[in-house]
DNA sequence: CAAATATTGTATCGGTTCGCATAAAATGAT
DNA sequence: ATCATTTTATGCGAACCGATACAATATTTG
């Protein structure tokens, strides 16, 4: 059976293409600082249909945002769990990261740790959405070093949940500095000290 | 001598009290999303005074981050500085960081890592002074876990500089969770546990 | 073809933004 | 008392803000 067509008019926008071309607008200039016109023009839409087909700015952000960690679950997926080795996957894993982080023109780190944390006091809902976002990191950061743990490749003592948060602590001043304009070789450092420093066994 | 008062009419604002104000409303809502009218009625100045007094919108708020980070320097004096035992030095100091970070109606994490991110792309002076804000901070930890290698508190062995870092990454992530409206205990475990990260030797 | 449906485009609303021009007020100097 | 100087206060304007009302367009269904 052929697909059947919507009804109406059809539409001229990619929904996942718009939404992207919106959070590239936020991720670079913030929540508060992107007009509904910069959209607009980004998006290739006109304001009634943005407001339309995704709602208000509030809303369009967040589903902005979601989109964007999708794209880093994957980036997650792609590193710390195709690999074996957990010292090999986190310095993917970090590696990647900073390479979004710096890339384009201007280094714009992360864009939930950039944009949503100042959103966070003006927009409970934005706030709600970040600790989310945080906790299902440390969630799954976790679960890797917990497989590790398994995989002999760490000892049984290792506290996997306490280091997953040093671990995200880590990305944390990573997407800081990078939109701060740090260079590439202090975080290239930073990445491989502290790499070590998750892993590395107190006993 | 008597104190030879200024010229004309006597201002009636308090410079310092003023620059305060403003930075407590910059703090909260960000930079771009805080009007003129916000810092007016803050300041409980009018417009015009604070234009002349601290010139436009970027000024004040790059004026208000310089005092804020006087406040930042004055809680590192008083906590790392103070303390000789490294361990206690660092917890004292990143439960100070978490108080303020906590504190008043709802939590606002660190200035400079809420607000000032979010300005860097589109203010360049801002990106700057957020770059040398956290250069400093390295500096300062750094030549503080030196002095505990004097002390022989440390080993000879132990990588100031890059210690730093991940110590000033500890810091990040607090801010960042603290906005975040991340709990009191799991604040407090962070600490406990990047403490010991940051100390630990590796050997 | 006509009706129903969905999206797009025009045009505009009321409110807010930043920055300034200008006047008023308060003091010291002469 | 008058002038010079400094700050405060009033008020404005051009631009922009987010959001919507309404008409036009394009497609499927019947």
């Amino acid at each position: 059976m052929a697909v059947t067509r919507a009804r109406g008019r059809p539409r001229q926008y990619d929904e996942e293409l718009a939404l992207g071309a919106a959070g590239q607008v936020f991720w670079t200039k913030g929540f508060s600082a992107t007009s509904l016109d910069d959209l607009s023009a980004a998006m290739d839409m006109n304001r009634p249909s943005i407001y339309r087909a995704f709602g208000d700015k509030e809303a369009i952000y967040r589903k902005a945002l979601t989109q964007f960690c999708r794209g880093m679950e994957a980036a997650f997926a792609a590193t710390m769990l195709a690999e074996d080795d957990v010292r090999k996957a986190l310095t993917r894993f970090y590696r990647a990261a900073v390479a979004t982080y710096t890339a384009g023109d201007q280094p714009r780190g992360c864009m939930v740790m950039s944009t949503a944390v100042a959103a966070a006091t003006s927009h409970p809902e934005v706030q709600a959405d970040l600790l989310a976002i945080i906790r299902d990191l440390d969630k799954k950061m976790a679960a890797r070093l917990q497989r590790a743990i398994a995989d002999g490749q760490l000892p049984s003592s290792f506290d996997a949940r306490g280091r997953a948060a040093i671990a995200q602590s880590l990305l944390h001043s990573l997407s800081l500095r990078a939109r701060a304009g740090e260079t590439q070789s202090r975080l290239r450092r930073l990445i491989r000290d502290g790499v070590e420093m998750v892993l590395c066994c107190t006993a």
